[in-house]
DNA sequence: GCAAAAGTGTTGGAAATACACCCATGT
DNA sequence: ACATGGGTGTATTTCCAACACTTTTGC
């Protein structure tokens, strides 16, 4: 059990690495997804009952272990198409969680997924299922660490869907400025102000009107954009922007 | 060697997860860390040569296997400890990396940490070793994916110390503006106006002028500061920082 | 016609940028 | 005295924040 680990890991011969594997180093390696949603302009994030009985009746992200045929990505993509029926959806690596005991049934390492959907374009995939769509901000006292691992994909994604166009994975192709703004208003708990709000929007050239309008709405309906994906790609992203702490 | 992977693994009673972990999950664990200083006005990057056959004559970055009965942060900073000496230093997880042949011993997951230290106040404990710092600019060909792991980190480091105040980690505790600046230089790979420079960092008022100059300077000795972390730790973060992408 | 949200411009202040000269020190 | 980098101020521009009224539709 005791294995000397002044060695460094590159200077171990392969026999070496082995036999630490099957002895000092058994940790399994989970994926745990957390899946966003946006609905009722709220920012919703896909559960499911844990049946542990230690954490009976709490709520519970969507993982799995990892198999050593597969790739990390593999394995969120994999976790996602079992839960959604989809596999074209923004998915992305957020970071690991290795406490000791976080998980009770051994030392399980976890590495965090974040994946952003449309709500109404999976809702019948996961009808029948027990899983459930929950309120983020009302969340408290999951199962496992995952409150924790919930909250730093919340900061995570107001951080991100600042400086990337992340938000549009969570809303129809086609979408009204006001839903859009009540998307970042929600995700980043902030208010912000409409024509300040178009006017940057507008601004990056990167809306496409594709001059259509909502319909069934009580009042005059707005218009609809696409995000240009293909535009933004070729935008070049600057490596500079200001420092400011 | 087939599992139903269909099942949540919070389905799972811990018997089954037992199992599979001793058969379909076996797989390794490892951290490395991204060591960065800063000297001769360039970002190094503290590397070995490797020893495998494979990669023989290329650069490596310090890793090890993770024990099973310590924490991925307590790996990293064990690792730290082992080739600078250091304890106290800055030390961050990036991400990992899990592609399935990136190592030739079998399934090994890393676990990317990125650490900051002053090379001077170090170099002492390195002397002996096989260790180099490297400059990061002409790097490349490393061995297994650590150029991969490099790329990021560096990019990480990039877009990091303009938000976080890491870049006095590199510094010696007394500085003068010319080698801030420097360091920012370098990392970013721009050039910046010495003046507006200046004004930026006095007006975030977290430069302490403790009244010392440069010594063994050839021409009129800059002032020395002190980055004051006590009154930037009680700032109050901001969440909102503009939409712009 | 009324309720409800869409749509639209201007202005003032703050911050970022660009830019050039004198100063202190070592040799 | 001279070479080297230290230190400073101002004018311009750009970006962000604040703010109110008219328009269109459904009921």
């Amino acid at each position: 059990m005791t294995v000397d680990t002044s060695k460094r890991s590159d200077k171990k011969d392969i026999k070496t690495i082995l036999h630490q594997l099957e002895n000092d180093a058994v940790i399994g390696i989970s994926v745990d997804c957390v899946i966003f949603g946006f609905d009722e302009n709220e920012l919703k994030v896909l559960l499911i009952k844990s049946d542990l009985k230690k954490f009976e009746g709490k709520w519970s992200l969507l993982g799995d272990l990892v198999n050593n045929h597969e790739d990390l990505d593999e394995a969120a993509y994999r976790i996602l198409k079992e839960r959604t029926g989809m596999d074209d959806v923004y998915l992305e690596q957020v970071r690991s969680f290795g406490e000791l005991n976080r998980h009770p049934a051994g030392r399980i390492v976890t590495i965090a997924y974040c994946s952003l959907i449309n709500i109404q374009h999976h809702e019948l995939k996961i009808l029948d299922n027990e899983l459930h769509w929950h309120r983020v901000v009302t969340l408290s006292e999951m199962a496992f660490d995952h409150q924790k691992i919930l909250d730093v994909c919340h900061e995570w994604l107001q951080r991100r869907i600042q400086e990337h166009p992340l938000g549009f994975s969570l809303l129809p192709q086609k979408f009204s400025l006001r839903e859009l703004q009540n998307l970042y208003e929600a995700i980043l708990d902030v208010k912000l102000d409409r024509r300040n709000f178009r006017k940057k929007f507008f601004s990056m050239e990167l809306l496409e009107d594709i001059n259509e309008f909502e319909t069934d709405v009580p009042h005059r309906p707005g218009k609809l954009y696409r995000f240009n994906y293909d535009k933004y790609q070729k935008k070049e992203r600057k490596k500079w922007f200001g420092i400011d702490f």
